[in-house]
DNA sequence: GGGCTCATCGAAGGTTAACA
DNA sequence: TGTTAACCTTCGATGAGCCC
């Protein structure tokens, strides 16, 4: 399966007219943002497939094998982007690594990934302003096409993170997504999601946030912040060089040995053996 | 729905040692 | 030096029962 790289840290394509794809399944080192600009036909990511048609938006990740079946004469619009356009400070959000665990951990299924009304109308216009810019290359296009593209991508993980949580129900309580919000924004700071700090956080008693919690999410606040501190242990070490001792300060495990023992309790291997065994060519 | 008390359980911390 | 494992201790989260 063929693989392709980014050479810089963001690059825009727009590709018009196209009746046939010119490209089989392959995957990327790199994030991509794909619209359709018009045309209809389907989509298929990891073996999944769907039909997509104008105003549609897929995020593929790095990783995942994704191609298009054209059904009637489609315009595509692709946004590349690397982990490393994330962390370069380009995107002034004081969560940076809550943004780049959100793209990654998108649901890596085909659909349209927007799925706020507001969102959708707010989404065109920036393309085309994007496009816009790319085409006429004044002065300070750049620097526009910087914003533009910084833009998009916060409106994407926005989308992305309100309908990430798969405990999250229609049932669920505006308090209970906060609480959701604020251990996400706080994971790497294991004092401020103690129950009792966020009991404080949200007015409610220590006694009865954890029942409120289990009822808004189906599961105990414990096993939720266990399974999204997983899922962000995973990501470093298969998208991260980080020595063991680095993500452990991150994350703030005493040491080594209790991530390890953390890691190999929920995924049944260790820390090292699960980076050597992912990383393993096939 | 929301709060309190209390017993229980398990996760996390601390320490040490072995091994590559 | 980095990683893993084992053991013991501490303490926070949870659930049950009750009340308003």
């Amino acid at each position: 399966m063929k693989r392709e790289n980014l050479h810089e840290p963001f690059s825009i394509e727009v590709i018009e007219t196209l009746d046939v794809c010119p490209k089989s399944g392959h995957t990327h080192n790199f994030f991509e943002l794909v619209y359709i600009l018009s045309g209809t036909g389907t989509q298929c990511i990891n073996n999944n497939t769907s039909r997509y048609h104008e105003g549609h938006m897929f995020l593929i990740t790095p990783e995942d094998c994704h191609s298009f079946q054209i059904e009637t004469t489609t315009s595509f619009f692709f946004l590349r982007f690397s982990n490393i356009y994330l962390q370069s400070n380009s995107i002034h959000t004081d969560n940076v690594q809550r943004l780049e665990f959100i793209l990654q951990n998108a649901n890596h299924q085909p659909g349209c990934i927007l799925k706020n009304q507001v969102d959708k109308s707010l989404v065109h216009p920036l393309i085309e302003a994007v496009i816009r810019e790319y085409v006429n290359r004044d002065c300070y296009n750049r620097e526009l096409i910087q914003h533009l593209v910084n833009t998009l991508i916060v409106v994407v993980a926005r989308n992305i993170s309100k309908y990430m949580p798969q405990q999250v129900g229609e049932q669920t309580d505006e308090k209970a997504l906060d609480i959701l919000s604020y251990i996400q924004n706080n994971i790497y700071y294991p004092e401020k999601i103690r129950t009792e700090v966020i009991s404080k956080e949200f007015g409610v008693s220590e006694s009865y946030l954890g029942r409120y919690f289990k009822r808004q999410t189906n599961e105990t606040m414990q096993q939720y912040v266990s399974s999204y501190r997983m899922k962000m242990i995973e990501h470093r070490l298969l998208h991260s060089d980080m020595r063991m001792g680095e993500i452990v300060t991150e994350f703030g495990f005493t040491d080594e040995s209790h991530l390890n023992k953390f890691f190999r309790k929920n995924k049944g291997i260790s820390p090292t053996v699960f980076r050597k065994s992912s990383r393993m060519p096939v």
